[in-house]
Formats: C-alpha cells, structure tokens, sequence
RNA sequence: UGGGAUGUAGCCAAGCGGUAAGGCAUCGCCCUUUGGAGGCGACACGCGAAGGUUCGAAUCCUUCCAUCCCAGCCA
C-alpha cells in the first residue's frame, strides 16, 4: 500500500472516531493487554430521578466506548439509598436507555443485589481492623471532620475491639438501634487533606423499606462503599464517572487495594452544561414537584422523555453527545449545537405539511366561486421517495399573518399591496385590496388575483418569484391545537443569580403558549410520536400525552433557521 | 503553600517538541417553488500570563493569575 493511501486512511479513521483522553487511556490498555484486551464499562444511575441529556452523554460515551473496542456496558442502579429510590424511575431509565438505541441485554444490575457481599467485606475490614462502628452523632462526625485547612479529630469509639465491632454491626444489622445512633466508619487517617480519607461513613441505619430488597435490610452502604465494590464485583475495566468524583478515587482505590479485590479504573471527565437549562436531578425534581412544569416528561424539560415528547429523535441526541466532544474541562455548551443536531436529522426524514400558526384570511376575486383544485405537494424534498400527495385548493386561503406587510422594509419578499408571492405548490397571486376592521384598523382580509397560467407555482413565462409561502384552504382547514415552546430559562446559565434570588427567577413565563392553529386535512389523523415539518415555520411532533383519536396536538420540536428573522432584527 | 482539577476563537474541542484539525455560532457569495436545505469562502500572526530550556514550544521547566470541586449518616 502507497503512503499515500495509507496516509486517507488514517485520516478517515480518525474523522469517524474523534480522540478523546479516555480513548489514549484505553488505547494504552489495549497495548499493554491490561485486561487481556477486554473492555467492560457501565452506565450506573441512581433511580431517584428521570435520565437527562447529561446522561445521555455519559450512556453515549460508556456503551460508545464498549463498541469501539468489541466490549461491552452493563447497566447498573446504583440503590444503595431507599429513601429517594422508586421503581418507577428504574423503568424510566430503562425505556431511557433502550430508546437511546443501546442495548445492555442481559447485563442489568442493581448495587442491592451485592448487598450481601458488600456486608461480608464491611466484616473483613473490622477484622483487619480499617473499620469500627461509631456511635457520634451526625453532628458529632462532623465537628471531628475538621476544615478544609485543619485535620479532624479521631472519634472516641475508634479503637474499639475487633470483638465490639463485630458485635455492634451484627446489632446494627440485626436492627437494634435507632436510625442513625450509630455508624460504621472506615480507619483511615482524620488528618488527610483529602476529607474522603477522613474516616468516611460506610454504613447508615435506615429503617426504610427499599424499592427491592424491602425490610430485608435495616443498615445500608454509602455509595462510595458501594459503588467501587460494584464495578469490581462485575469486572468493570473502566469504571467513568464525572469530575465532582476525583476526589474520590483515592478512596475508591483504597478499597478496592485494602479488600484485595479486582479493580477498575476510575475516571473523571466533565459533565454536560447547556445554555437556557439546568441539568441536575435535584433541580429537575424541584420543577416537577412545585409544578414549574407538567411533568418529567415535560417538553420544555431536558429530560430524555422530554425531549422525546418535545419531537427530538435518538439520533439526533447521539450525534450532539458525539459533537460535544469528552474532556475534563467543564464548560458550557451552546443550545444551539442541540437544535441543530435535531433540524439536521428532521430535514432528512420529516415531511413537509402546511400550517398557518396566526392566519389571515385571503379571498382571490377571480377565481371562479365554489371551484376546488387538488394540488400536488412534495412530502420531502429531501427524499423523493416519499412521493407526493394532494391537498385542496379554493377561493379562499389562509396565509400566515407575518407573510402580509402593509408598508414592507426593503428586502421583504414576500405579500404587500401590488406585490406577487408563489402559494406554494399552488398559483402565483398578486394582492390587490385589504379589507381592514372598520374600528381597529386591522387588517383582516387580502383581496388578491391569481395567474391562472401558473398552477403548481411555475411561471411559464419565466418571470422571477422572489418569495413562497404556505397557505391554505379556508373550507378544509382543520383547526388543532398547537404548543409552541421557549426555553424554560431566560438566561443563559440560570444558575447565575444575583443576591437572594434562586434560579427559579429565572425561568421563562413565556415557555409555553398554547394555540389552535390551521392545518391541511391530513394532519386530522396524525398519530403520537408522529414528526412534520410545517413548511418555512419548523418541526412538529404530536404529542403523546395531550392527543386523543382524529384531535392531535403539536409540540413545536424546534423552529426552522430563520434568516429572515436576523435580516429584520437589523 | 489545605487537597483535587481545569484554562486553545463567541461556544465546544483536536493537538502529546517540527510551526494552530473539526463542529456549532457568526459574516459574505452561489443556488433554491421552504428567507428551509445544499454548495463555496471568511473566521486564533495565536494557545490564561510572564519568564526559561531548545535550531524550533500550545506541547518541556519555573513562577504567577483565573475558574471549578470537596467539610451529607446523598449519589
């Protein structure tokens, strides 16, 4: 082979597959043959919540990664805390995860399901004495754990007897105190500038019934004497999480070196921050409990269902996870790189259908009374074979409000006394009259005259149209409702906040607003999960919580690019 | 001098001692029966700053600056 076609090689190579700094540690993995070449990663939520786009991310980098070198990615929940655990939210993340396109088969896993393991460890470190039950309060632990710049001090139960220990957690177990009388901590070192290392609590008692393993258990493991446990229990390689763990690794290690267990390599990369949303559970939780918004699955939410409701497809989410590219920078990406992942997706598959958000009422003086006309639509110019279909034509039209100007601005293209426009897929027609409210001075009517040569929007004559826009007829319209949305936050970073003010000042009142709207016949039967793009205003999805049978509903996914927009704001 | 991390364009992000990839955004032009889509082009004399090493530094060294994370019996 030349150089040269080496050389193409390389670099395609390189263009399907973006370097990132996990890849240049698995790479070296691969080479050194760490783990005989296996990779094996995992996705571990906690089922406390709905999957957001951040998960997405880390679901796309984990199962991502496990592709790229033949491995593969087990998904675990991480329920080591039964108080804000729910089977509800384990199925949602399971319909997540599935309908993000990935596949964990039979590799689903709960950190419950070692909880019996994990107690036989706990018992292993007390033996070895690196663990001892401690009867401070919470408020106690934390008195001792000192500062940030001075060392803690020792607990007074510390040294307690192996024998004692072993005793006091069986009790534990057993059920015999109260919650949180008592602790098991790791002996580590209370002068460790890193506070992980600082005796951290291992286990809690928590009388609280757990969405699996019910009353079976009283005492519960923390998630650092958890989680390490669990990736090792499963053979985990690479074992990814986010930066706000790096602290962590130390104690993560120690566990895994002090139990003489297999160990996984943590590692930290950041996580995912847009512009105009939040994207922490806790805040998510907020909004849905207080009513900010619907639901999960609001369509304003960054949830995966959201976004699903909101019209956004698998594919588009994957190839915005890929273009954000995995660093250790925490950074903050613009909501626009999503929108243009969904347009770029929806352009190539979403059918294109009329739809007249704010309508005005268009009566063409010569056209004969009571005519109809079927005209032929492109359903994608994208993709031809997706055909045509008909839609009626009349007298009289609907146009979009915005696509009248009484006293145009130069470059306005489009309807104006005296001027022509092409009715898409239909005839040229050139506005003659305006009828206007006798009090209001609105208009409310166009009178215009149609060129009855140029039908299907051809002008045999090869005169210029400048602008085309959509219509439609006033005797078949369907009026249907229609959920146009907005960023649920006005700034940018809503967490950025001034003095007494939380980041729920910042949320948009405008986000959503709910109108009926004029849509082609078609559109009556419309099913749930269903995308079009209504011509030169965006892409639409019916809803699949608000329709009923022959009455859709349309959630705005996103509008189309509009540079007439930017040309008018100047 | 608590500890841990991070600084490359408006926003992300490659780069791993040989002279700044790519994407989004933005701005031009072309094309267009969606002011959509598509095509072409522009966009860091510079890599947080200052010194140093080197024939050569975003890459190595030193110092400084900025930002983020950590004091849950949350994950």
């Amino acid at each position: 082979m030349s150089d040269e076609a080496n050389k193409t090689t390389a670099e395609d190579e390189k263009l399907k597959t973006p370097s990132n700094f996990i890849k240049d540690i698995i790479n070296e993995d691969m080479r050194t043959n760490k783990h005989d070449g296996r990779i094996n990663t995992r996705f571990p939520p906690e089922p406390n919540g709905y999957l957001h786009i951040g998960h997405a991310k880390s679901i796309c980098l984990n199962f991502g990664l496990a592709k790229e070198y033949n491995g593969v990615t087990n998904l675990r929940f991480d329920d080591t805390n039964p108080c804000k655990e729910e089977t509800e939210y384990v199925e949602s993340i399971k319909e997540d995860v599935s309908w993000l396109g990935f596949d964990w088969q039979d590799r689903e896993f709960f950190a419950s399901d070692y909880f019996g393991q994990i107690y036989e460890w706990a018992i292993k470190l007390i033996k070895m004495e690196k663990a001892y039950v401690c009867d401070l309060t919470a408020d106690e632990i934390r008195q001792h754990r000192g500062t940030l710049k001075e060392p803690g001090m020792e607990s007074p139960y510390r040294y307690r007897p192996v024998e004692e220990n072993l005793d006091l957690f069986a009790r534990m177990k057993k059920g015999e105190f109260p919650d949180g009388s008592r602790t098991l901590r790791a002996k580590i070192d209370m002068a460790s500038p890193n506070l992980n290392m600082r005796d951290p609590v291992l286990y809690r008692i928590l009388h609280a019934e757990h969405h699996r393993t019910g009353n079976e258990w009283c005492i519960y493991p923390m998630y650092d004497f958890a989680h390490g446990q669990s990736d090792s229990i499963e053979r985990i390689t690479h074992s990814i999480c986010t930066l706000e763990f790096e602290d962590h690794r130390p104690l993560y290690d120690w566990f895994c070196d002090t139990l003489e267990i297999f160990h996984p390599q943590q590692i930290e990369f950041a996580r995912l921050n847009i512009t105009y949303t939040v994207l922490s559970k806790r805040r998510l939780l907020q909004l849905v409990q207080e009513e900010h918004v619907e639901s999960w699955d609001d369509p304003r939410m960054p949830t995966i269902s959201g976004l699903r409701r909101r019209g956004y497809t698998a594919e588009a989410i994957r190839n915005f996870a890929e273009r954000v590219g995995v660093s250790k920078a925490e950074s903050m990406v613009d909501l626009a790189l999503l929108e243009f992942c969904v347009r770029e997706n929806l352009n190539k598959t979403a059918h294109r259908v009329m739809a007249v958000l704010n309508p005005l009422k268009v009566t063409i003086v010569n056209y004969p009374d009571g005519q109809e006309e079927m005209m032929e639509f492109v359903n994608n110019p994208e993709n031809p074979d997706d055909g045509t279909r008909l839609v009626p034509f009349a007298k009289e039209i609907y146009i979009e409000r915005t696509d009248f100007m009484e006293d145009p601005p130069k470059k306005f293209y489009r309807l104006s006394i005296g001027r022509e426009v092409r009715l898409r897929w239909a005839y040229v027609i050139k506005c003659v009259d305006v009828v206007k409210d006798p009090n209001t001075g609105e208009v409310i009517e166009l009178l215009c005259e149609y060129d009855p040569l140029t039908k299907g929007g051809n002008t045999p004559d090869g005169r210029r149209i400048q602008g085309t826009i959509h219509w439609l007829s006033v005797k078949h319209a369907q009026e249907l409702e229609v959920r146009l949305y907005d960023n649920l936050f006005m700034k940018e970073n809503p967490n950025e906040v001034e003095e007494g003010k939380t980041y729920l000042d910042n949320i948009n009142p405008d986000s959503l607003s709910i109108i009926r709207a004029k849509v082609e016949p078609s559109l009556r039967s419309a099913k749930p999960g269903e995308k079009y793009q209504f011509e030169r205003l965006g892409y639409f999805c019916v809803d699949s919580k608000h329709s009923k049978p022959n009455e859709p509903v349309f959630n705005r996914t996103v509008t189309l690019r509009d540079t007439w927009a930017k040309i008018a704001a100047k």
